[in-house]
DNA sequence: CTGTTAGCGCCTTCAT
DNA sequence: ATGAAGGCGCTAACAG
């Protein structure tokens, strides 16, 4: 059998025709925000669509209205809860709203943030959330500025999660007080000998994660030598390798603080495949969910991504504000096996 | 400072006048699949665009196009590698293809599913491709056929991924090839007494896997007790429960099948924090990447999700054909530690 | 409350 | 190769 010829979708013209009522009137009844429409008239114009398959064009009405409801989330790389928290946390807080929810993903070039930008222009949604660091020797940084500019002048919404000091609204976590936490807790925990596997040099996050960390050790009597930074990718792999390029230096640690969880994963697993993981103590930051099946359980300062995401809308449909805010959520430190007590 | 009065987003016809040609021209400078303009033209446009920063309005073209570029992924629940490994796919296949890419989030009833795609259909993109399985029990099928139907009478492309059975282009794996030798695999190791930890019982994927260990064990003369399979929700937490009440009962169990790896994680957790995680031989399915750092590493049946995905453009950009088409990838057995050989 | 009339921004014949 | 004109499906004024 051959495919039917491609039939037209039905418009809103044919339901209005069905239910004998004008386009406007459909209009109203299926999509306006106003009520003016006869209890009768609607029910004929709800029936004729449903009866039609009728489903309103999403692109035509973003045209006539000049915008698109809804939220757009910009994720650089996979948005996988292993290495974006953040996304589930946007997803459902936009759900909750009952909005609708699209997701573009960019490249992790810079430069990818900035094409992204301009893709979602183009789609002009009301609201849109981008997600995820940056390096502070970003030279797109005023590509992207000019871009998401040129949004809020068009009338869009931008908020964006983790980067920090742009001149828009923001919602950040406190990365300085949690690494700053992290390492009074575990000083308490009687750790004397500290490594930390962080991201790459320019990074804001594990620049300050790691800057926290360094603070409260010191604030601890305890001094953190320059060779037990380590520097690599931002994420788990490179982790994996920084740690051993760290116990091959054969250097006395007895505790590694990775900036986020997914590297300290890597830590762990590196540890675990050479030997016994318990010989170092190992800490992360995030607290994600991939947590809940490893062994050792993994210390880490816990964030609530449902609160971070709840902040970044709220400021999105808040009034426009003259000058940009800045929201911090503050995370805990959670205390579990990979960070024993020290007994001497 | 106050908010500039907020400017329109700069029009083709703006870019146009500023480059002295025609709005027709400017198009097809810009987005024209022909190459009809003259290179002087060509090179002035795209600079009076870019020094006006426009941006296509993509609401605009798709409503004169009749259809938008790109393909939409429907998935359900969170788009994480935990629940979802073929989401990652997908996204890399689309970009590959250099292909614009939307993620839609269904909710987990089966009703969602078909919400969902009329919410697609709305947008009319191009390709629409739907990952994760279905209920034989699903009164809801009919609707989402329909659902389908108008999608693609519009001139949509839909592809399902898992969807087994239905009358649209499908990628399926081989679950009951993939239990069976998973089966077999597991007696050769030396194990005689199996439990199945399944999902919620007419869930299509996890009957077949089911059903395909069944055979397999059968087929190495070992017989399954009824009670040995346990039904429950098709994730983790379920999994972690079900092993719970496996256990209580007390019966001689020395391998679990999981029918999926993130169950197959619950499993292991729960045996973990009740006692020695090794005491019962675990094995999963789907070979997710949180796999990599859990102890003891898990048995499972690979799956290639690229070439899943690979498949599933492949059948959305090539030329529609008169009955629906199915793939089937099959996976392979991976042996780690998680299921030891038995001595005996 | 409802219908009429203009657009929204872009693409696509159809001429030239 | 280019321009003019019409149309895509919907919404927003404006009358009534």
């Amino acid at each position: 059998m051959k495919d039917p010829a491609p039939s037209r979708p039905a418009r809103l013209a044919d339901v209005a025709r069905l239910a004998g009522v004008s386009a406007a009137t459909a209009s109203r009844a299926l999509n306006g925000s106003d009520r003016g429409v006869r209890e009768a008239n609607r029910v004929r114009v709800l029936e004729a669509a449903k009866s039609l398959g009728y489903t309103t064009n999403i692109a035509a009405q973003a045209v006539a209205r000049g915008r698109a409801r809804g939220v757009t989330l910009v994720v650089k790389g996979m948005p996988d809860d292993y290495a974006n928290p953040i996304t589930a946390g946007v997803v459902s807080a936009t759900q909750r709203r009952g909005l609708p929810f699209t997701l573009i993903l960019a490249g992790t070039a810079p430069a990818d943030l900035v094409e992204a930008v301009n893709l979602v222009r183009s789609h002009r949604p009301e609201i849109l959330v981008i997600a995820g660091g940056r390096a502070t020797d970003d030279v797109t940084i005023p590509a992207l500025v000019e871009a998401l500019r040129r949004y809020e002048a068009e009338g869009g919404r931008a908020v964006l999660i983790t980067q920090e000091g742009l001149p828009f609204d923001t919602v950040a976590y406190a990365n300085r007080k949690g690494g700053y936490d992290m390492a009074t807790t575990l000083a308490g925990l009687g750790y004397r000998n500290f490594a930390v596997v962080s991201g790459f040099k320019h990074g804001i996050t594990q620049r300050d994660r790691t800057e926290g960390f360094v603070a409260g050790l010191a604030d601890a009597g305890i001094e953190l030598p320059a060779d037990r930074i380590l520097i690599g990718d931002f994420n788990r792999d490179a982790a994996y390798a920084m740690t051993g390029d760290l116990l091959r230096r054969n250097v006395a640690v007895d505790a590694i603080f990775a900036v986020n969880d997914s590297m300290a994963l890597g830590v762990l697993t590196f540890l675990r495949d050479t030997g016994d993981p318990r010989r170092v103590a190992v800490a992360g930051f995030d607290d994600i969910k991939a947590l809940r099946d490893v062994t050792p359980s993994l210390t880490t300062v816990h964030l609530s991504w449902e609160q971070v995401a709840d902040e970044a809308l709220e400021l999105a449909v808040s009034p426009r504000s003259d000058s940009p805010r800045t929201r911090v959520v503050e995370g805990h430190v959670i205390v579990r096996e990979s960070t024993p007590p020290v007994v001497s």
